[in-house]
DNA sequence: CACATTAGTTAACATGTGTGCACTGTAAAG
DNA sequence: CTTTACAGTGCACACATGTTAACTAATGTG
């Protein structure tokens, strides 16, 4: 009695078998980062699947993974590099629809939240990677993350009223935001599949937290402003 | 012939092998804990190291395991505790020895630096399965991490002026101090052995970033004025 | 049409794994 | 001193894994 328990894999779902050859490679390449996405949305971490798992998910045998990548160190490259370009992508978007500055924090927190429930399994991987992974794929994220903060840097360089503050401050401060937005995405993500309440709470309580932090940087003393005090107590 | 590489295991370091039968027992316990500690100072993760390279390292074999732990998710819950005792202790002896409140902030931030350093396994334990573990792991952490916050809000339930803060308010400010803090300690923990520089430049960015949320914190119109001059207007 | 390329397959390997079972020597208990 | 408990050993098993090499069949090219 021969047992076949053949999983209905991804690549069984789009059942046309046929196409240009090409076509048909970049779907199997894509079958493969699919699985091994899905695979890490249970409990296990990138470097705890194994390369016969994630052939096995998206439906090939094991030896075609070869075809594809190098190894899974590889594939896990590329799984970041698509998970910041998504991410970069999403701020480019907020920058071209700018939001009234009356709701502006809570529209932001709002729209963000959105796009990670969206994109889930990237962020997972993302969170879980940032530090569990190999150190590749570590510094891949981090140089990620600190290119997002650069951006948004810039972006609150633009404010009215941020004109004293050095480079180095409103690097300070967007990293101080960029924590904060982790911290949510850290929370969103092992958050129950339907608790709609509590998502609601964490995107107020990361309103509540950058409102803090906005109303600190007013109340902040640029180095350039404290400088200039200085200069007039001297005489 | 017989290739024996026999490696120098923690076991062997404490050269006496005697002792009361608990004793030992309680001895390579220890060393199994340990053992899991330093494979996770690499590039594993928890759930990629396996249950031999443990008993390997700790100069053992692998059926010993099981005289002291059911299997490795035992061990891993064995390990959070350890690690969230120590991080418990810390504060009580903070706050037992207060600081002038005139650098109140950089010297805590310091102060905390320096416990990171001496601990720096059990953190970096911390931080990788805060998200890459399983599922009962991170809910050990988390736990561990809530009650860090709520601990740290009645600390600064005490401070002057803190006195119209709702108790959520306060959660919320100390959640994002706490915020700051882990992300030092991650940033910490993958920084080169020797680079005391880059140390001091991130105790510099978090002390300014909980200077911000200080500021933000003095400005901030809580709950029960908003409430108290709401009535005020309505006569 | 005939030929070359190649995505995916089948078979096989050496190695690492978790765990059950019978054992051994020594510390503790009688 | 004899007996018992039990931390640690040795051996065995039934797997799963990464990677190799030779094959198959379909697509692309002349």
């Amino acid at each position: 009695m021969t047992r076949i328990t053949r999983r209905r894999s991804r690549r069984d779902e789009e059942e046309s078998e046929t196409g240009r050859r090409d076509v048909r490679k970049q779907r199997t390449r894509r079958a493969l980062l699919d699985a091994a996405l899905e695979l890490m949305q249970g409990e296990q971490s990138f470097n705890s699947i194994s390369l016969r798992e994630v052939a096995r998910n998206a439906g090939v045998v094991p030896t075609a993974f070869y075809r594809h990548f190098r190894d899974m160190d590889e594939l896990g490259l590329t799984l970041v590099e698509e998970a910041l370009r998504a991410l970069r992508q999403m701020m480019r978007e907020a920058r071209s629809a700018p939001l009234p500055a009356s709701s502006l924090i809570g529209r932001s927190v709002q729209t963000y939240i959105g796009y990670v429930q969206a994109n889930q399994d990237y962020f997972q991987f993302l969170a879980k990677e940032r530090f569990g992974g190999s150190r590749a794929l570590r510094l891949a994220i981090r140089q990620g993350t600190a290119l997002f903060i650069s951006e948004l840097a810039t972006d609150l360089a633009r404010f009215p009223g941020a004109n004293n503050f050095s480079t180095e401050e409103l690097q300070m401060i967007s990293s101080l935001i960029v924590n904060i937005m982790i911290a949510i995405t850290e929370q969103l993500l092992d958050l129950p599949a339907d608790s709609e309440s509590e998502v609601v709470w964490l995107q107020d309580q990361a309103a509540q937290q950058m409102r803090l932090v906005f109303l600190g940087s007013m109340q902040w003393k640029p180095k350039s402003v404290r400088d200039k005090q200085k200069a007039i107590a001297q005489g």
